[in-house]
DNA sequence: TAATATTAGTGTAATAACAACACTAAGGAG
DNA sequence: CTCCTTAGTGTTGTTATTACACTAATATTA
């Protein structure tokens, strides 16, 4: 079977960018492509988009067909056409960018039929493509984002500690943060909920836990706002 | 001739904002649909992407056949993908938007061979297509820019008075802004430069002139700033 | 040519946000 | 019970933001 045009037309496809939060760094999500072209190298997940789905609907399922991952935060970052960008022909590509509880994909990652793996950002193998790039934007996509919106929260657990959120921007902006003053900023954007638990297993004092005020959090995100830290 | 496919595909178009400056107002450049679906209708210029051009290419390309702009400010914006956003078939678009100094551009939208013209953001008639979303879309990103990017002088024309900035910024955030705090923070920048003229032809007390830095407004551009006024 | 109308251009003070900085408290490990 | 590690907490100086009203310059009109 076939399908004909009066004119030529760009292949479409859909590649995301998962990024998860480690207690080192910022870690990617990559597969290991078994067919050509670049067969054997690491890529974004993505792949050709269905004309029954839209766009959206062709990253998720990508994902979950990719890596198992479902029901995360998803955004589209860029759309790449460049000409030459795949050997075998013209392919216009809609990148998405993804954040995911990295603890809790860990194993999915690993037991797909595909080798699925994470990379810390900062050291990724050679990519497929031009992905090295994509990556490359959605890195700074994410740094720029966090600064003007309470964004990257779905990165962590559900329940966390105070730590652990300025490990993320941490993380994300790349710079040491002052934790007195991290702390008071944090807390009077009056988007968490403290909760009446501590985290369990350190072999320390033990942190207090809060979660997330989605309310809250869903207005702050809408408006925009001014997250200079 | 006909191209033929293993799978289908969608086709692939481009659609871009123009947005010009006025005494007035906001404005954005449509053009009159001469050709079903919608023939008549009010659209945003825009058309097929072919497979010698990147999408960039396109944008520009489309922008100068339908409307005789060329140079502009161009960035893309987003790209929409539902399911039934043309009745003919699937068509997947990749929409820019643009700014431009609208007082260089009113002729040429105006003897193109195509019906182009010039509406108020706050007053467009009924457009073609999903290009009313695409519109407000590419409004709200240019409003949410405007506060952590000294983007949207490319409205203004080479030198301008400290009034016309001021009347930019009231106009995209659409509220009024204080004179002594806004030239106050504007001048503060560091991204003006004074001119030894003053406006002519006004029936008052001539305003100073002046124009940009280049230099300094593009490595503000990109490290990204903080615009809260 | 004097009066009028219109917009240009300017400073200060009160308030809020930000940045820098160091010690005590709690709890597990040895 | 001592040690180690991280949690948790305030203050002060500095900087940015806001609110606010008058004089200066120029063209137009009487």
């Amino acid at each position: 079977m076939s399908f004909s045009y009066e004119y030529p037309r760009a292949a479409l496809t859909v590649d995301c960018v998962v990024f998860g939060l480690d207690e080192e760094d910022l870690q990617v999500l990559l597969i290991q492509r078994d067919l050509p072209p670049f067969e054997g190298r690491w890529a974004l997940p993505g792949g050709f988009v269905r004309l029954d789905e839209t766009l959206d609907e062709c990253a998720r399922r990508e994902l979950r067909e990719e890596t198992g991952i479902e029901n995360v935060y998803l955004e589209q970052l860029y759309t790449v056409g460049e000409l030459d960008r795949d050997p075998r022909e013209r392919v216009v590509t809609v990148a998405y960018y993804a954040l995911v509880q990295l603890s809790d994909h860990r194993v999915e990652a690993a037991t797909d039929a595909r080798n699925a793996a994470w990379f810390s950002v900062d050291d990724v193998p050679p990519l497929a493509f031009d992905h090295e790039n994509i990556l490359k934007m959605a890195h700074e996509r994410l740094r720029g984002k966090v600064r003007y919106q309470p964004i990257g929260f779905e990165l962590l657990p559900t329940k966390f500690t105070l730590r652990q959120i300025q490990h993320l921007y941490e993380v994300v902006l790349d710079r040491p943060l002052d934790k007195r003053n991290f702390r008071k900023k944090i807390l009077s954007m009056d988007i968490l909920i403290e909760l009446d638990e501590v985290e369990t297993d350190v072999a320390h004092r033990a942190a207090r836990l809060y979660k997330f005020d989605h309310r809250k959090y869903k207005r702050l995100t809408k408006q925009g706002f001014n997250f200079e830290i």
